[in-house]
DNA sequence: CTCAATTTGTTCGTATGTATG
DNA sequence: ACATACATACGAACAAATTGA
């Protein structure tokens, strides 16, 4: 029996959807490149193990996302238009943060007063007296990509209420000058789609899920802004800088570029 | 009809296995805690909305992973001991990096000598003149979580074969005084796994991964070590200081914690 | 100890989906 | 396209174990 086939007892799912995420990955690394003329059937039934009618479903399911479309006599091809994946850049410091999603507009924001402090982790320093809670969706595109689940300490959320509530939280805390931000973090770990979020952005329950957890804490070691975020897996990307001297020069690029030359610290 | 069954139509993914990942969700983020017991089947099958059978398939799917048990005429229970997630941190700066796998034991290499040069990214430098490949898998508890595929530039590779060949690359790297490491780069994007990522890290074919692009240029512009790296997507954590100024104090820590709080003062 | 309530375990019939050759 | 086999899902009824009154 082949590979795949013992896989397939390990995995429970369907097997042409297995083959069907075999050929997305194909097409989504470049490995079949746009326009080209995949595998005849044959040849893929040969590769797979499987039969002719469980390889035209996969492909079926890949003609109904539109990465691929068959012409009978012709041949399988990928499509020319395959959509961009990995767009969205999850940056690393707090300058890029802020400056990357300065411009965002958060949608269908809902406002919660008066909330339970949200739960912390060991190195997020104290919970503030009182949280308001912000909820919003990020778009693009007219698509869900990312949901915002903000627990703002109340006495922040005052200072400029119509801000928070239109506008994303953290360039607005930034640009506070009362506040003085001591610590900032964020961790990431892997999740998949509970039936809500699946919901709300529009994929598949268990689909595969980018899980952010940031937090600010303030002088006095009280965390202002605690943000959950959940995030689309296919349209998230990190880059980071290990030695923090910036990117390597580039083909065409000068040879020292000493920082950032976008925007500075006011 | 149910949420969940509205999605059910956008996942194709049998039910009970949608059912079994929702409540295998709700097991490892805590809101069914260890030896607690969970609702009675009459009451999941109002929640989500299909019959008792199916609830029972994703009941018998969660008891093989030794997450849930359950005994006839008392009720379904939460296993006490839960295996944990995210154990493995993806450090974000270079020393933190080299220190936390200066001890792995990379299995199963193997080399290739003279391979065609790794996919470079813009920003990943020129390519060397000659590559090595060394492939390799990470294990914990005899479980493979990583799959190494490094393209180390053959001029590093001589210097030190012996060391390449049974330790981690990257410390050696970093040992080496001849080399001066310029640029260090590293990219993350979520994937998922072909048949034989599958076959060799032992998960389902379409598991999601983490994909991690490693990116290391020596004073010359020269991309000397490119490092394809994939995680299992459930081991994986990472932790990003946004503004580098490290941790901040944990509850019972002094103001300045020196490096890796391992034993707790109390 | 028995009874009743609760809860999981099992079985049947039917319909549809998946996979093979 | 067809015939076959097995998996998935439903609803309903019944069986068996546990608990507490």
């Amino acid at each position: 029996m082949s590979k795949l086939l013992k896989s397939y007892d390990r995995s429970r799912i369907p097997l042409y959807i297995q083959v069907a995420s075999v050929m997305r990955q194909r097409i989504q690394s470049g490995q079949w490149a746009p326009g080209q003329r995949i595998s005849t059937l044959e040849e893929l039934e040969r590769e797979f193990q499987v039969a002719r009618v469980t390889v035209r479903q996969a492909i079926a399911v890949l003609q109904e996302e539109g990465l691929l479309h068959a012409q009978q006599g012709r041949g399988t091809y990928v499509s020319d238009l395959t959509p961009s994946r990995h767009w969205f850049k999850l940056e690393t410091t707090w300058d890029e943060l802020i400056e990357s999603i300065r411009d965002n507009v958060p949608q269908q924001m809902t406002l919660e007063q008066d909330v339970p402090p949200p739960p912390l982790q060991p190195n997020d320093g104290q919970a503030a007296a009182h949280y308001v809670r912000l909820r919003s969706v990020q778009y693009r595109d007219n698509e869900p990509y990312s949901l915002v689940n903000l627990h703002l300490a109340q006495h922040i959320f005052e200072l400029d209420p119509k801000r928070f509530m239109r506008s994303p939280a953290l360039p607005a805390i930034a640009a506070l000058s009362q506040v003085k931000v001591a610590y900032a973090h964020q961790t990431l770990v892997i999740g998949s789609a509970d039936p809500e979020t699946a919901d709300r952005m529009m994929v598949a329950i268990g689909a595969p899920t980018a899980e952010c957890h940031c937090v600010v804490i303030d002088e006095t070691g009280t965390a202002i802004y605690v943000a959950d975020i959940i995030y689309r897996s296919d349209c998230i990307k990190l880059q980071i800088d290990l030695l923090g001297n910036g990117p390597a020069p580039g083909r065409a690029a000068p040879a020292k570029p000493p920082r950032r030359p976008k925007a500075k610290q006011s």
